[in-house]
DNA sequence: AAAAAAACCTTCCGGATGGCTTTTTTTAGA
DNA sequence: TCTAAAAAAAGCCATCCGGAAGGTTTTTTT
């Protein structure tokens, strides 16, 4: 991007607390009250500006499931780096499901199950996302029998135990008892992993 | 009401009728787009007629719940009982979880998140179905540890893992996938556990 | 440096549908 | 025949998404 654009960045910068102000209220009130309405409003813009930037709710809902994808590479810092398996599958839950971006996401694909033209939209950079994270994986860890399959196979079923965790927590059971179970399932699978390098 | 008994069936029977036609639409059209018009049209009653039984929107969906979590205890015929515990859980997925029944329970359960008075009119319902599912698994199961908090730990994890899968099959995960999932899973979690009786 | 074009934003309107309430009609038991 | 529940119909109010019209600011062109 060579200089030009003073209003180019002014309109990224909008675009980008559009999509901030969705994921506000994708956590507050869910997908389906996550109206162009209340985006507008809590993004502090009308309701014309918001569909000048994004000229239908798809559009504003694709843009805001980058950008929550976006935050899911963010680099680690040096120090964040543990050696242990079982802090690095701790910290996944901690840093990456147990998180309002992901439950934000969470709502987004759960509107998606049953809204094809959405699903559609969604679909290939959704795709393209698992395929990332399993390459991340890959790199990171390696399975102790050796077969890589298995460390891809394993790290998948932390993350769905992870989401389905996500979606129990409004029945009966305490951030308490949550915290057990992950426990439990990092006990269970980190000996069969090792960090690699 | 003297004598009241056969309105009350026919009552009692358009009620269920209308809270299959809701269930229906849940995994249909998921939660926001099962309106009380829609049900009302697909169960075949006019509007009123619906607003009769079920005076608000969140009455129906109390109802629906209650019809669904009836729907997993039902009692299962002698020669559904497997002797093997791989077997029995595998059957978990295959008939309680990835059906359409969990699937709109799960829709029901992701508005509750934000819907806090459906979330206060279901809670005591789903928590006594918690501590209903966790007895049926000490009722079946047994820790090869001996510890009988355990077993209940496993399974609770072992639902939460399926649920997680449930939510997992729009991007890129087939179908074959998934199944090798739930038997790794299986795999794993199996030789902890042992069948009662 | 002035004019034209494009981008940005605001304010308003329209068709559609949501849940809910009220009123009227039908049905069925006593 | 009479009465009360059940069902249907009609209307109400709010909100949703989309779009049009108009004005201002920035960029590009001349």
């Amino acid at each position: 991007m060579p200089e030009a654009g003073v209003q180019q960045a002014k309109s990224q910068r909008a675009r980008k607390a559009i999509c901030e102000a969705a994921i506000d209220s994708l956590v507050d009130v869910g997908y389906a009250e996550t109206s162009l309405n209340r985006v507008a409003t809590t993004a502090g813009f009308s309701k014309g500006a918001l569909q000048h930037h994004f000229p239908g709710k798809e559009d504003l809902v694709a843009a805001t499931v980058d950008e929550l994808l976006a935050r899911t590479f963010r680099p680690r810092s040096e120090r964040d780096r543990s050696t242990d398996v079982e802090q690095e599958l701790l910290r996944a839950w901690n840093r990456f499901i147990n998180t309002p971006a992901y439950r934000a996401l969470m709502e987004i694909l759960g509107a998606a199950r049953t809204d094809k033209a959405l699903q559609k939209r969604l679909s290939s950079e959704l795709v393209a996302w698992g395929r990332r994270l399993d390459q991340q994986t890959r790199d990171h860890y390696e399975a102790v029998s050796g077969d890589e399959e298995e460390v891809v196979m394993l790290l998948n079923m932390t993350r769905s135990f992870m989401r389905g965790l996500l979606t129990q927590e409004r029945y009966g059971v305490s951030r308490e008892e949550t915290a057990r179970y992950v426990r439990k399932w990092v006990e269970l699978v980190a000996p069969l992993l090792r960090l690699k390098g």
